[in-house]
DNA sequence: AATTGGCATAAAAAGCTTTTCATTACTATT
DNA sequence: AATAGTAATGAAAAGCTTTTTATGCCAATT
């Protein structure tokens, strides 16, 4: 069924029930009729590849994520508001997750351009150097969200990890706490592993704390690995920080949970500092202190800043966004 | 850049040109080696609407989901068991949030249908009958996820939500409780809002227990929504349930925390059942006593379903999947 | 030497739309 | 009454592939 034997049924051109599907120009009342009627009976529905192939725009978005698991990643409810304002907009999302595997970004951007897709949100996670030649001269808009790239000059919206991390150790610092230990991510994610890291070294150097090897674990995401690096920290009775900074709420949670088992109380006899500010964080026992990031506000002005920079007639473009963050004390740190 | 171009770089035909590309027939030394050349200079990628207008294929599957928020979802961990499945069977995804709107579901079908996906995934939450007229003769393969549907034979994967909910409620039973709250779900979730409700009133029935209205309250799958229902359960000191049943865990998380704030300890003081076990679900204080869905199956069997339906050579399709499920006994509920 | 067969390649059709350009029929104006 | 103008509609091109059919050439066979 095409608008080819749609137009016969109605006896009339193709053209003319072209005009009819998109209101494109005035058509009889008479022919209008006959064609509403076919369509309505025949559920026709024009098909989107021909007309996206003739109008070179295809109305949708690819969405490039890197996460072992969706839902220990914050990047859920950033999804969840890009989908909301990209609906909006009548476009349509391609999601594809490259695992942190940095060939599989390639493939997935390769993907993305045979599907003509219109724009590309992409959560990199630090692979962006490494597609530097490619993405040099790639024709389509990209909008880069929580890594800034260091290569290309490229549109990004971002948590201020680094800084949001040092303000979080500092906190801690403030609190009496000078042995700290710290939860971290694999380096190669340049946001939350690298920047994290960067702000929490950073806070020692300014209040002039030495940085124990001993006390740098690393996690990937997970609740069981904030739980092992938390046991690696423990490990030796007479040699504990007094309080862990644990760079997501995830691990924070699963560092808890093994400070529970070992007999520990949690702030009473050692401090745990989350980043994220997930839903549960405040409902936990404790609940979080944390660093609450604005994930639905990165979502949505890196959906709208995309459609501002494919939209040619828009000459004033913002092209970099910082989201806010804040300290939420709660439950789980407390003064030395 | 297009195929014509790259042909008249390399003094072939498109044709030649194609073959190269696709592999599809053999092509003499010299011409491939002048297109591969120009292949590589232009980084040329083919048009795939193009491609799939001309085979009637896209590799693309429709994955529509009907949540409020993702990460308040057991359902973000079957997505990520489908981008795997689909990923390595070479399909593309499209995702659609229709937000519990009936109307916005349709208009989503449409979307799928003029976009041509090879296949739908749909994670229904009980508008299927409403579609019904659509989805009777609708062409493309789907697979209905988490609720089957009464009106129409459509393949199904789905977790037995009734007798799992049966199930749970009757376990509180067995621990004596006799006097058991409820926070649901709207019923317009047929799965999650129906059927577990459904499984909490016959195992009343089953022994003869009434059932109290003023025991039955509703959420919205968020903490907060738990923790508001459980502050209605609560209201009256004199008149309280010995335990809680909450339909997904984050509400019975929400409503955990809503009970220590009135001074009464889980399970100590009341006992609270969860459904899901999410991710932190076993890392909550206490550990929560809930039901344990296999959201990864489910996700995985509902490609793997789909992606059989769509393969015409094969003849045995198995068409319907109903996931397993196990009681998880930890620490939120104790023997009356 | 002439015909056949096979191979590499080119040409053209098909897939379905939108849009431009051309045509027809009719109304209005001089 | 003839011409200009307008409104509705139809024909055809363009958008880019893949695939089938056709062509040309050379080697091999009779």
């Amino acid at each position: 069924m095409n608008i080819k034997d749609v137009a016969n049924c109605a006896g009339v051109s193709i053209s003319t029930v072209s005009r009819v599907i998109n209101n494109t120009a005035k058509v009889s009342e008479d022919a209008r009729k006959r064609v509403e009627a076919v369509l309505k009976e025949t559920g026709y529905r024009p098909n989107s590849l021909a007309r996206e192939l003739q109008q070179n725009k295809t109305y949708t978005i690819g969405v490039l994520i890197c996460v072992t698991e969706l839902s220990m990643s914050s990047l859920s409810q950033s999804i969840n508001a890009i989908t909301d304002v990209l609906k909006a907009n009548n476009y349509n999302i391609m999601l594809a997750n490259s695992r942190y595997h940095a060939d599989e970004e390639l493939s997935i951007f390769n993907t993305f351009k045979e599907k003509r897709v219109d724009g590309i949100l992409y959560f990199a996670a630090g692979f962006a150097k490494k597609h530097y030649a490619m993405l040099k001269n790639y024709k389509i808009p990209i909008v880069m969200i929580g890594q800034k790239s260091n290569y290309i000059d490229m549109p990004y919206v971002i948590h201020d990890d680094f800084y949001a991390a040092k303000t979080a150790t500092e906190y801690l610092i403030q609190m009496g706490h000078h042995d700290i230990g710290f939860i971290g991510l694999p380096d190669y994610d340049e946001a939350a592993g690298l920047e994290r890291k960067k702000g929490y070294k950073l806070a020692h150097e300014m209040n002039n704390l030495p940085i124990n090897p001993n006390r740098m674990t690393e996690g990937d995401f997970s609740i069981e690995s904030g739980y092992e690096a938390m046991k690696i920290l423990l490990k030796n009775p007479d040699d504990r920080p007094t309080a862990v900074f644990a760079t997501t709420d995830f691990m924070a949670i699963g560092a808890i949970s093994c400070a529970n088992e070992m007999g520990l109380k949690v702030p009473d006899d050692i401090s745990v500092m989350g980043f994220d500010d997930v839903h549960v964080a405040a409902f936990y026992q404790p609940p979080l202190t944390t660093i609450h990031t604005d994930t639905h506000a990165v979502g949505t002005k890196a959906a709208e800043l995309l459609l501002s920079l494919m939209d040619k007639d828009n000459p004033n473009k913002i092209t970099k966004y910082v989201a806010s963050y804040s300290l939420m004390e709660r439950g789980s740190v407390r003064p030395l």
